[in-house]
DNA sequence: CTCATTCATTTGAGCGTTCCAACCCGTCGC
DNA sequence: GCGACGGGTTGGAACGCTCAAATGAATGAG
């Protein structure tokens, strides 16, 4: 009687068999209200709780998803990545499943991986991240009937190279900037530069996209578009290299950026011009800085936020989905974009000069 | 003969017992040299791998180890736990073990989930982050035998309040603090000023002492020390505020933070007073940070760094010791006090003005 | 009154592994 | 020549659970 309680023990002491006993917990529906009440007054009163390794064994199914955690490349944007996986953690939890790490060197490595969990541990699903053009990942999984879900949409066209369509779940990106923009013209603003990345990267181009089609809106002439956007590598550095240019030459009253890196490089040099660089006045020049992360609430930077728990519970539904078989679901429904929403502070308060 | 090879698969095909199969991957060294060869060699052909769930079932070992992901309060000072679980994860991949993630609101409630992992999931191990004062989760997991290792010294006198001993690894704050002191001094520096958190938390206590030692080693007066000690809480914004009531009144050369957040603070606050945030000559007094997170790397602060992967490996080393058993390993070598490395970048290249 | 039908519950088997006791066979000591 | 020994191997049982099929007890239709 002593050790951890089982279905026996459950059993025995409510005078049952161990089946009712499972069918209370698996399918309540199947027994008798009398005796569900009495086998539960007996879970409870010996805190009894199933097996997992036993349950799998049976079951084919871990309650279990794997997350390949990446080496944090930049520690600014990486924090995105951190708080969606404390996001999906919590959301996976709410619905009774864990989140397992892994790592691995290369997408070959993390295929390799997959293989391994998937024979080992039997992991239900996989949650890809930095999803990106000819990902063999996601064809691997496809492939193999896993069931995964990707945060970022995949940039390939659909059907290029053998990529399958697939469940994902990812933030407007071009919603985001689109924000900013109206926002900086609400205030005034009309000369509104776009510091981003080279074009290629799928993410980069998006938040590009909804800059360029919020000033287009507003019936600015494609050659000052051509001056007004910049592409750079990321960082702070970079982007206070882009600013100070900027300003020099198409002197623009207001900067959306692609990320909080460049945009707290732009920040600097606006405010290190008035010398003062943690928030006080109003600066020279508005900036809207991209993800919203810690470091911009620390300097006032005006950000797009992300809604990453959202995005974790919406990513978890697409799994569960998955995996309650229903197969013949839509296809798209396996598709949810979500929007940003834009936190204003102090970066982005400045009215332009008249 | 399609599906997983099993155990039963392998034992047919190489014309041994299930139990031989299992004693070439389990204790090789009961088997005869030449059905080990012929064993493995099937093993190999069909791709064997041992099922977790069945292995766990009987063994009651899952090579689980468990984490609690917090939520990220500080972006910057959060990217230290970030680059920790990486390592971890990592680490514990080579040694076969794998890292589970959960979340919890307060330490009762995580320990509500350790009860639930080591029922449900059989889990062979805890990593704790984050000890304070008083911390309930370890008296827990010493009183139900469950191995687990913090990073992190416990900070209450041992004994206190019923508080066990454990094993910890730690990076030694004061020794980082200590070398960022000497560093400053060779090149000149005497009146370098220590801008750390107020008295109270062990971690800011430690980095606080090493400043302290090392200043005192140099003859410093108290009086003079008393004012080149500032308190102040976390984060940019108060570390920019400490800077100028310093440079007002106290006048240092140098700065020794207890973050890099605080570092940032003060940095900005320097260059601002140049008109130049992001690197460039030497400023007007040199800074020294702490965590060496990666927008220290952006913005040119040296920093003092923790070495993490060695940090993860060496917990994980410590757990494996627990879990093989040998119950009776001197105390000693159950605590782990790794030294910190300076790196030093533009923002402690000034000389002291003559 | 009998037989099919439904509902509630039980029984036996099996998931893939390792533990345990038994077994076989060749060697050694007496 | 027989028992003791030990390296190498084997078969049965068990871990805790759920599936599939069987059972028993009521209910209703013919």
């Amino acid at each position: 009687m002593d050790g951890r309680p089982t279905l026996e023990t459950v059993a025995q002491r409510a005078a049952v068999s161990r089946q009712t006993v499972s069918n209370v917990l698996n399918s309540p529906h199947l027994v008798r209200q009398e005796t569900l009440e009495r086998v539960r007054a007996v879970i409870d009163e010996v805190g009894y709780r199933p097996h997992g390794a036993a349950r799998q064994l049976r079951t084919r199914r871990s309650r279990v998803i794997g997350l390949r955690l990446e080496r944090t490349v930049d520690g600014i944007n990486g924090a995105v990545l951190d708080r969606f996986l404390h996001a999906l953690t919590e959301q996976a939890q709410l619905r009774g499943y864990r989140v397992m790490l892994f790592t691995a060197h290369d997408d070959a490595a993390e295929i390799g991986q997959y293989g391994e969990l998937l024979d080992v541990l039997e992991l239900d699903a996989f949650v890809l991240t930095s999803t990106h053009s000819g990902d063999p990942r996601t064809a691997w999984l496809c492939e193999h009937d896993v069931p995964f879900v990707t945060f970022g949409r995949p940039w390939d066209p659909p059907g290029t190279d053998g990529q399958p369509d697939h469940p994902w779940v990812d933030v407007d990106g071009a919603a985001g900037t689109r924000a900013a923009v109206e926002h900086l013209q609400d205030a005034g603003h009309t000369e509104i530069a776009f510091v981003g990345w080279p074009a290629g990267s799928g993410v980069g181009d998006d938040r590009r996209a909804g800059w360029l089609r919020a000033m287009r809106a507003a019936g600015v002439p494609q050659h000052r578009l051509d001056a007004l956007d910049v592409a750079t590598e990321d960082g702070i550095a970079e982007g206070a290299v882009a600013a100070r240019r900027l300003l020099e030459h198409v002197r623009p009253t207001a900067f959306v950026c692609a990320s909080d890196s460049l945009a707290l490089g732009v920040l600097a040099t606006l405010r290190s011009a008035d010398g003062d660089l943690i928030a006080s006045g109003p600066a020279q020049a508005a900036v809207v800085g991209f993800d919203d992360t810690p470091v911009a609430r620390a300097v006032g930077l005006s950000s797009v936020a992300q809604p990453l728990t959202e995005a974790a519970g919406r990513a978890l539904d697409l799994l569960l989905q998955q995996l309650s078989g229903s197969s013949g679901a839509p296809t798209r429904d396996h598709h949810v974009l979500l929007a940003p929403s834009l936190v204003v502070r102090e970066s982005s308060a400045s009215a332009p000069p008249t």
